[in-house]
DNA sequence: CAAAAACCTTTAATGCTTAGTGGTGTAAAT
DNA sequence: ATTTACACCACTAAGCATTAAAGGTTTTTG
C-alpha cells in the first residue's frame, strides 16, 4: 500500500466519521446536521434566498429546497416570494424554529471543535493547510470525461431475493 | 472565523469535490464510485463476503447490501449463501463484471493520485498525517448523547406548494 | 438446550446529484 | 417599443447512497 492509498483511506475514515458524528448530533436535536447548517445560515444571514443559503453551505439548490420542504413541514421555518424580484424565494426561521436552534448543539462547532483543541496549535495549523491543499487540488480537478464504458440504465426491483 | 472553521469548512470542500470526482467519474464506466469501490474489493479478495466487504470499504453492511443489489441486477456480481456457515453469503463478479472492472477507470487511483503526484513527498506524507490525525479523532468521538431537543418525527408530503 | 452473538436483509427516512420544467428578468436586435 | 433570445431561480423527478433500527437465520456459548 502506497502513500496514495493511505491517504485515501484517511480521507474515507474521516468522511464517514463526520457523516456518522453529524447523524449523532442529529439524534439529539431531531435535527441533522444539514437542516441545523441550513436553519443556522437562515439565522446568520436573516432574509435569504434559497440559492444564497446553497453556495453557504455548498450544496445545490435542489438539496436545500428539498430539506427546507421538511423543516416547513415541521414549521422550523417559512418561505416567501420576494416581491421585488418574483424568481426568487426568501427563507426565514419561524419563532419555534429560531428557539429550538438557540437550544441546539452545533454540529459545526460545538462537538467537533472541542476535539480539535486537544491538539498543539501547529498541529492544528498544519491539518487546516493539509485540508485546504487537498480541497484546492480537488477543486483543480478538471479532468476532460471521455467515456469508457457503457452498461446502460440501472434498473430497480429484482436482484437477490434469495428467499423466493 | 477562528482556526476551527475553517478547517471545517476546508473539510467540506475536501468532502464535496470527493463526492462529484467519484461522480464524474462513474458516468464514464456507467459505475459510480462506491459501486466500482465494492467491485474491486471483490475482485482483489476473492470469494469474499458482505461484512468483510463493508469493512474493506468503510461502509455499513446494509450499505453494501443495496449496493450489490443493483450489481447484481446488471449482472455484474452474484451472491453465493456459505455452505460453511450459512448465515455468510459471498460475492463473485461475473465474467461480464470482471470485464467491465478490467476497462473502468479507478476512482480511487488513477486521477485522484495523479493529483498527489504533483506534490513534494513530504506534502504527501504532511496531508497522510493529518487526514489520519483527524480521522483518529473522530474515531474516538464517544459522545455521551444526552437528548436535548425533540420536535417530532420528520413528515413528508405537504409543505411549500406556492403554487396550488 | 437456551441465550447471546453474528450475519445479512429489509424498512423508513434523509441526503444528494443531475436533468428537466416553468416562471421571471434582461438585454440585444429589429 | 416589441420581440426574441438567453440567463436566472426555484422546484420536481429519477436514481443512487446511507444509516439506524428491526427482523430472520444460523452459529456459538454458557
Amino acid at each position: 500500500m502506497n502513500n496514495y492509498e493511505h491517504v485515501l483511506v484517511a480521507l474515507r475514515r474521516v468522511i464517514r466519521a463526520t457523516d456518522l458524528h453529524s447523524k449523532r448530533l442529529s439524534k439529539n436535536a431531531g435535527l441533522t446536521g444539514p437542516q441545523l447548517l441550513i436553519m443556522r445560515t437562515i439565522r446568520d444571514l436573516g432574509e435569504v434566498t434559497i440559492g444564497t443559503i446553497a453556495d453557504k453551505v455548498s450544496l445545490s439548490q435542489a438539496t436545500v429546497t428539498t430539506i427546507l420542504d421538511r423543516l416547513e413541514h415541521r414549521q422550523l421555518v417559512y418561505r416567501v416570494r420576494s416581491t421585488q424580484d418574483k424568481r426568487k424565494v426568501h427563507a426565514h426561521l419561524t419563532e419555534s424554529g429560531a428557539d429550538i436552534l438557540s437550544r441546539a448543539p452545533n454540529p459545526l462547532q460545538e462537538d467537533f471543535i472541542k476535539k480539535f483543541q486537544n491538539l498543539h496549535e501547529w498541529e492544528q495549523n498544519m491539518i487546516l493547510a493539509s485540508l485546504q491543499r487537498v480541497a484546492n487540488m480537488m477543486d483543480a480537478d478538471d479532468i476532460d470525461a471521455s467515456p469508457v464504458l457503457d452498461v446502460g440504465p440501472m434498473l430497480k426491483d429484482d436482484g437477490w431475493k434469495e428467499k423466493a
